[in-house]
RNA sequence: CGGGAGAUGGCAGAGCUGGUCGAAUGCGGCGGUCUUGAAAACCGUUGAGGUUAACAGCCUCCGGGGGUUCGAAUCCCCCUCUCCCGGCCA
């Protein structure tokens, strides 16, 4: 959630930071104007309340005094009907206010680039040269000779964009989530194993909930829906707590399977497992004070390049523009795996910078000295895992349909299987 | 899914015959005295959010929601969760 007081105190910067993600300025007018209404409207309540607590604690006095308190009571009796009214009224303007408070996206950082899409999106650097062939690369889903990857039956049992890995592509999954973990390990964040289920107050505190629903899998009569990240069961560890400063900046990494509904993403990338409902994910996510989360916002980024490097996939970083942006993100840098079969780059990671935007909404806070301060949240894809599978495919696929293995991923798939 | 117990501040744990209770006490934390230093002991301090120039005052919060009452942590109803017993199960 935006913060509501840097709205009253400065609304030309909200305004102007929002028009990056096109929203209309009427909409914040609208929201400065109910927050100031309800502002408002509590300061009448409050003061009905105080007249109803100090006059009630007259009765005990009264009838020590033996004094008639029937007049009282009358009066009282009458105050508590109007505090009712204005309740009332004030709980009407609360819904309203975050109606469309919690539909408002994050500001976004002074450096994210103006734009509309992902055609303005900047690239930063581009990490290893794409490999030449001495043949014609295939796209990972004409790589059917190995039979890694088995559409039809996927779809059989489910539906359509539901798949099932096989052979070698089960090993090399495996093994690349292994794999991922202890490197993001190494570089400092613990690993975590989460429900795959999560509730609707953790979803509206990473901010999928309440204008994502459709994305999500929700459980039948349950207040239980399937995660679409890790992002979300990681970040909301903390929720409604106070963390001690010293014990940050917390950096965890977890695998997941994660589902998303996409909603929107009929007819793109019907093709092959780019874009699937069911996903494995090495996510990380880090809480941090408000001073370093830049500083680790980089290292999450090199953390996850340096992943890929490792696994010898050229890669280059994009930072998202405004209107590229997710609702959440105040920044955020995707990483784009060279897919040699579509002769492009794809996304394969995206880490983003929420700054206090989800720990607003999701109460994750700091102590510093005697003040509590909302935290900063930050969220990278370490590496999307069936994403990375087909960029193994693609790069390091042979001239006779086979896929050779990066070097990394080797000790994981002991004892040796053969792969082809 | 059935039976029983419970949910209070960082933790433990009183209060639950309704009224100066945002809440005793212990532990922990922080500050201080003492000490070469530390421990012990002693003194003080120590929940969250909002309003505000203000850590003055005021309002809200004792799992969540609703009700009774002038007044509820305390009484009533519903829900959720936790623990124990049984059932089922990896």
């Amino acid at each position: 959630m935006i913060d509501l007081k840097l709205l009253e105190r400065d609304f030309e910067q909200v305004a102007e930071a929002l028009k990056k993600k096109r929203i209309d300025e009427k909409l914040l007018l609208k929201l400065k104007e109910v927050s100031g209404k309800v502002k408002e409207q509590k300061r009448l309540l409050e003061s009905l309340q105080a007249k109803q607590n100090a006059n009630s604690k007259l009765f005990p006095v009264y009838q020590k005094e033996g004094k008639d308190i029937s007049q009282l009571k009358a009066l009282l009796a009458q105050n508590k009907e109007q505090i009712a009214k204005e309740q009332e009224a004030l709980r009407e303007l609360e819904d309203k206010l975050y109606a469309i408070a919690l539909n408002v996206p994050n500001l976004p950082d002074s450096d994210v680039p103006e734009g509309e899409d992902e055609e303005h999106n900047v690239e930063l650097k581009r990490v290893l040269e794409p490999k030449a062939f001495d043949f014609k690369p295939k796209e990972h889903w004409e790589l059917d000779a190995i039979e890694w990857i088995d559409f039809e039956r996927g779809v059989k049992i489910s539906k359509s964009r539901f798949s099932v890995l096989k052979n070698g592509a089960s090993k090399v999954a495996r093994a690349l989530i292994n794999y991922m973990i202890d490197f993001n390990e190494s570089h400092g964040f613990s690993e975590y194993t989460l429900p795959y289920l999560v509730n609707a107050k953790a979803l509206l505190g990473t901010g999928q909930l309440p204008k994502f629903e459709d994305d999500l899998f929700k459980i039948e009569g349950e207040d239980l829906y399937l995660i679409p990240t890790a992002e979300v069961p990681l970040t909301n560890l903390y929720q409604d707590e106070i963390i001690p400063k010293e014990r940050l900046p917390l950096k965890m990494t977890a695998y997941s399977e994660c589902f998303r509904k996409e909603a929107g993403s009929a007819g793109r990338d019907t093709r092959g497992i780019i874009r699937q409902h069911q996903f494995s994910k090495v996510e990380l996510v880090s809480i941090t004070s408000q001073e370093e989360s830049d500083a680790v916002f980089n290292e999450m980024v090199e953390c996850a390049s340096d992943l890929l490097t490792s696994l010898g996939l050229p890669h280059r970083l994009v930072m998202l523009c405004g209107g590229d942006l997710g609702f959440s993100a105040a920044k955020t840098i995707d990483l784009e795996v060279w897919l040699p079969g579509q002769g492009r780059y794809r996304e394969i990671s995206s880490v983003s910078n929420t700054r206090d935007f989800q720990a607003r909404r999701a109460k994750i806070r700091y102590k510093e000295g005697k003040k509590n301060i909302l935290a900063h949240t930050l969220n990278g894809s370490s590496l999307a895992v069936g994403r990375t599978l087909i960029a193994i495919m693609e790069n390091y696929q042979q001239a006779d349909g086979t896929v050779a293995i990066p070097d990394v991923l080797k000790p994981y798939l002991e004892p040796k299987v053969k792969i082809e």
